[in-house]
DNA sequence: GGGGTGACGCGTC
DNA sequence: CGACGCGCCACCC
């Protein structure tokens, strides 16, 4: 069955691991094509299940949260980072350390 | 069916 | 280094 790109997007999402972080652009790349970043931030906007759906281990390029709303009140995001063991230097994710990366099978 | 917007990324000025 | 524009897809009016 075809998914759709939201269901490619929440897939590549559900898959990210424990105490890792992503950045929309890799999870763009993931679903299929890296210009899918926006799709990728609305997907998570509109996110039908936050509770598979761990939106706050995406993050833009920079490591840095979204600066906009950040899905629930601001540095919810932050702390449940934080909670995972993630270490966040001003807000900002090393993302040398904790970006996510896809396992080459 | 058309137009505008958005939790991004990258190139260019 | 900051600001702006473009692209890409999905959604709302």
């Amino acid at each position: 069955m075809e998914q759709s790109t939201f269901e490619k997007i929440y897939a590549v999402v559900k898959q990210i691991p424990y105490g890792q972080v992503a950045t929309y652009g890799q999870v763009a790349a993931l679903a299929g094509n890296k210009r899918w970043a926006r799709v990728v931030g609305y997907a998570l906007h509109v996110n039908p299940d936050p509770d598979r759906i761990p939106c706050y281990r995406v993050v833009n390029k920079d490591g840095r949260v979204s600066d906009a709303f950040a899905f629930g009140g601001g540095n919810r995001q932050v702390e449940l980072l934080k909670a995972e063991g993630v270490v966040l230097v001003d807000g900002c994710v090393d993302m040398q350390r904790y970006q996510w990366e896809r396992p080459l099978y």
